[in-house]
DNA sequence: CCTACCGATCGGTAGG
DNA sequence: CCTACCGATCGGTAGG
């Protein structure tokens, strides 16, 4: 747990009345009870999804997650309804970043060429996926069968939504030579290469995530035949 | 379970004296009680290899396991000594079929094109993670984190064997310009793709075994550029 | 391979 | 959010 752990405020003050009746009255402040409590959420998704990562979610225990935030056994549900909304929260909150991200990177490369464009998607997935507070991408793609029916359809459309951006660049590089395969095949093929690199990625290792992108742009795409327009 | 079932010896008669004394002398029958047996073995790592897959290794019981085959709760122990040595075993089973297989492929492609080379891995390795008895692979891939270490460590050997086999091949279609990226980046970005298959290929629909080998060929290499020789 | 179990653990809850 | 629990389940075993 590196640069966040500052983010952990933690603590929970003692159930002791003395502190509620100090605060002072008139309208509650924002900042300490509710401000810690929702840092106390944030902190279980957090330890959920590092755990979720690296054990899997059915042999992680609800007392895992609440020791790793030094809460007891049974406080965890006092966030969270059930083991299983901790892992849905924990796959909305991280496809909703990455979607955010993803949507943030194709608009600050509108009007660059197609494989400008591919570079952009792919170094954000990688970044998504390899780099800070990365374990709840890995968690959504690894776990989804953890989930209820309803809330795995929920969850697909999101995916479905950052699957939309992939398919109009892709389509521009196929119609101009630089990407052989059909689009919808790419998109699969090409989102899997990025996705597998959770399973052998070492950040101590060697590629960093630019000689990634690289790549895979090198692997997928032929730049010699890409590139009808712009290039900014 | 094809072929090596055969391997399976096994053993143990019904602790039913009546079956012993009625039994013929002389040369034990090698076929009904040893053959059932060896099957029973056979149908054990089969049904924990799809309950395995379908609802990962942590949310299997051992009670699921032996209900799939018609055994009583406590029965898979006589086979296997631990749920870890099923799943081991399960592994096991995977990576030496698809060595096994992979290998026929090479020797089979020995003298021809690198790309016809690479079209046969490819194919190859789609058939063993989407044909027939494709529960063991992506067991191996999805759960080696449950997997105690010395087991991993055995498991990364037949990996690294089996990854060996696709070296030669890259190296020579980036040495003609077929492939563009670092060979070694390749290998682990292209193996991503197709593993990623098993996430999302549904045999019921649209595209083949076949359909996904030219896609992923095409989307990989440049076939103009490729196939310096020989072409068979 | 079945019967009959055991000890431990687990998700979750009441009540404050 | 803690304390003190409960009911259920699970991997595994003895003994035949």
């Amino acid at each position: 747990m590196p640069a966040h752990a500052a983010t952990v405020p933690a603590r929970k003050f003692a159930p002791d009345a003395r502190l509620v009746l100090t605060r002072p009255r008139g309208r509650p402040r924002k900042t300490l009870l509710e401000r810690d409590d929702g840092n106390r959420r944030a902190d279980l998704l957090r330890a959920a999804a590092a755990l979720f990562r690296n054990q899997g979610f059915a042999a992680t225990t609800t007392r895992d997650i609440a020791a790793a935030v030094g809460m007891q056994s049974g406080s965890p549900f006092y966030h969270f309804k059930s083991k299983d909304a901790l892992l849905f929260a924990v796959m909305q909150e991280g496809m909703h970043a990455a979607l955010e991200r993803q949507r943030e990177t194709v608009q600050s490369r509108i009007g660059q060429s197609p494989s400008e464009q591919l570079r952009g998607l792919v170094q954000t997935h990688f970044q998504v996926l390899l780099g800070p507070d990365s374990d709840f991408i890995p968690v959504m793609l690894y776990e989804s069968r953890s989930l209820q029916s309803a809330q795995r359809a929920e969850l697909a459309a999101l995916q479905s939504e950052y699957e939309a951006l992939w398919t109009p660049v892709l389509s521009d590089l196929h119609a101009s030579g630089a990407l052989r395969a059909p689009v919808a095949l790419s998109r699969l093929l090409i989102l899997g290469a990025l996705n597998w690199s959770v399973q052998w990625f070492d950040p101590s290792r060697s590629a960093g995530v630019a000689e990634l992108v690289e790549a895979a742009l090198a692997l997928f795409i032929d730049t010699r035949a890409a590139d009808g327009f712009a290039g900014a």
